[in-house]
DNA sequence: AAAAAAT
């Protein structure tokens, strides 16, 4: 019996050998297109079974149901427009409804149980690696918050009431106490404050801006909405950049939210509108959406902004680059959202660079900006490696890694290996080779069904196929347990994208690696590459270290000469643009703190980015 | 230059 999808591979190798055949060669006869993969059982390779279903999210194909039952008749018949009457959660047409018994009733008879037990009350999410935050490695992680009037942070979820379903939604995670971005966020948040937030992915961030959202709808109970037609006004908006990142928010917001009455609703592109429809139309109160299809829907008019109190921008920094902010501006400021300081917007991030920081200071009234660092307060946990690998050599050289990945798997447990490439045609082109060579690859990229897409991420989060070659789409903000390997076969050219890639790895407390190929393509990123490494702890190969220094001066364009591309710090404090205070009071950051701009790695500090996904 | 995001 073969314990290992490794062994087989190893196994195939030496039956080609055996057969005299040089080279790696298929273990398979006949191309099967990415398409039809990760069918069942066609392959003999595969890990271990997977020990449990994988996570309580059992989204099938597009972003769907998991809304449970549909109540009355949906159809052709007339919309119930009595949800978008009174009544928070917009449910429940009996205006005077207590909102916590209203969603409560509703609540059992219709609303699948996010937690995946089958609908019994104390719900086993134990093993949800999801969430699977190792809490007290957060204690002493440095915090840094400014802005006017900052309310104290909470240590307990006991401190700050928000209300007996969300507590009891709490308990079902398994959250003992808040992290500290919770215990920083939230009571800014419930204070009504805007905020501006750097904090790792994986660290509670999700929660740490829906718990405040929930809280708030509840709250508000009469609010009244408009209704007629077929609009609906949510109260609530997460954006997020990538539709696996908004579909991510949506399963964890619906556990916080779960019997609480208040509903939440997905929406993004790629999938069929209709059903996202139905889903609107059955009320909505925190809608989480990628940008395109939010347009849409507001442009036909089945979707207002008007009624939004809460807008959230999940990896803001991304939000707001080039490719997205006229997108977001549409959004926020030529729709019919309500103004600054007539809503409250937060984000957040883990990289801030100064300029998105400037720019994000459009959308908020008065903000707080807050800081948080990471466990272990560095990447400690990822062991970052960089070999020079020239052009034609990274896909022998990438087998040879995972091969001995094999090594590193723990009692038959599979380790998942994250391959990040440059293009999408690079990935389909590597996934392809990875397969016909025997390796169980799948890839996700932008030019991929969303349909493939979600199979693709679902095969490797199981570890059917425990090998994912992604492009940039795959960087952010998933929260994948078990990935114990991040190759970048091909490097980034921002090292703000190479320090979220990697933080793929090495989350919740576990440790992880970091395999880079780098070479002459990589010029440009020689110097930041090295500085982060170095800043880390990690071995800088000395190769690495000259074309470090050799590309000092020639000022390449990677080389924004404008400051930090990592702002912990906010921007509001550094008036002059130089050398701001170091973020942690003189710590060891040679290269003094975040405010250093003008000059090369210009006060970018590499350990304190890293500590920040 | 590339990736992502509506159809």
């Amino acid at each position: 019996m073969r314990t290992s999808w490794a062994d087989s591979v190893a196994d195939s190798a030496s039956e080609n050998a055996a057969s005299g055949l040089s080279g790696p060669r298929p273990t398979r006869a006949t191309y099967i297109p990415p398409h039809l993969r990760n069918r069942p059982p066609s392959s003999d390779f595969l890990a271990p079974p997977p020990a449990a279903p994988s996570l309580g999210n059992d989204r099938v194909g597009y972003g769907g149901p998991a809304g449970g039952s549909r109540r009355g008749g949906g159809g052709a018949s007339k919309p119930d427009f009595g949800h978008l009457g009174y009544g928070s959660g917009g449910r429940g047409g009996g205006g005077g409804w207590n909102n916590r018994i209203g969603g409560w009733e509703r609540g059992r008879e219709r609303e699948v149980n996010p937690f995946g037990n089958d609908g019994v009350a104390e719900p086993a999410f134990e093993v949800q690696e999801n969430t699977g935050i190792n809490f007290d490695a957060y204690e002493d992680i440095p915090v840094e918050t400014s802005g006017q009037n900052v309310p104290p942070p909470v240590n307990t979820f006991a401190e700050i009431d928000l209300g007996e379903a969300v507590n009891q939604n709490i308990r079902r995670c398994k959250y003992v106490k808040p992290t500290p971005v919770q215990r920083n966020a939230i009571p800014i948040l419930l204070g009504g404050r805007d905020l501006m937030a750097c904090a790792q992915t994986g660290s509670g961030k999700t929660a740490a801006f829906c718990f405040p959202i929930i809280a708030g709808i509840m709250r508000e109970q009469y609010v009244q909405r408009p209704h007629g037609g077929r609009t609906v006004y949510p109260l609530a908006l997460i954006l997020s950049p990538t539709r696996e990142l908004s579909c991510q928010i949506h399963d964890e917001a619906k556990k916080f939210a779960y019997q609480t009455g208040v509903k939440v609703v997905v929406v993004y592109g790629g999938a069929p509108v209709n059903q996202q429809l139905r889903e609107l139309e059955r009320g909505v109160d925190v809608l989480v959406a990628t940008p395109g299809r939010l347009v849409d829907l507001v442009e036909r008019a089945r979707v207002s902004l008007h009624m939004i109190r809460y807008l959230a921008l999940d990896e803001a920094d991304r939000m707001l680059d080039m490719g997205f902010e006229p997108q977001i501006r549409k959004i926020v400021e030529q729709m019919d959202m309500p103004p600054c300081g007539r809503r409250q917007t937060m984000l957040f991030s883990a990289t801030f660079p100064k300029e998105i920081q400037r720019l994000a200071s459009d959308f908020l009234s008065n903000y707080i900006f807050l800081a948080v660092g990471r466990v272990g307060s560095s990447t400690d946990l990822i062991v970052q490696r960089v070999e020079y690998v020239h052009e034609t050599d990274k896909r022998s050289h990438l087998m040879d890694l995972l091969h001995a990945q094999r090594e590193t798997e723990v009692n038959g447990k599979h380790s998942l290996t994250l391959v990040f490439v440059e293009t999408k045609k690079g990935a389909d082109s590597l996934e392809h080779w990875l397969y016909v060579n025997g390796f169980p690859a799948t890839s996700i990229h932008g030019d991929r069904s969303q349909q493939e897409r979600e199979t693709a991420l679902r095969s490797f989060k199981s570890g059917k196929t425990p090998i994912l070659v992604a492009t940039d789409v795959a960087a952010r903000g998933l929260d994948i347990p078990h990935v114990a390997h991040v190759v970048n076969f091909d490097l980034p050219n921002d090292i703000d994208d190479y320090v979220h890639r990697i933080g793929r790895t090495g989350r919740a407390g576990k440790t992880g690696l970091a395999t880079a190929f780098f070479n002459e393509n990589n010029l440009s990123l020689a110097r930041p590459l090295a500085d982060l490494m170095q800043e880390a702890n990690q071995e800088v190969p000395a190769w690495l270290t000259r074309y470090a220094s050799r590309v000092s001066f020639s000022g390449g364009k990677n080389r924004r000469s404008v400051g930090p591309r990592f702002g912990g710090r906010d921007v509001r404090r550094d008036g002059t643009f130089n050398r701001g205070t170091d973020y942690y009071g003189g710590g060891n950051s040679g290269s003094g703190g975040y405010g250093v701009p003008s000059g090369y790695g210009g006060g970018f500090n590499p350990a304190v980015a890293s500590a920040w996904d």
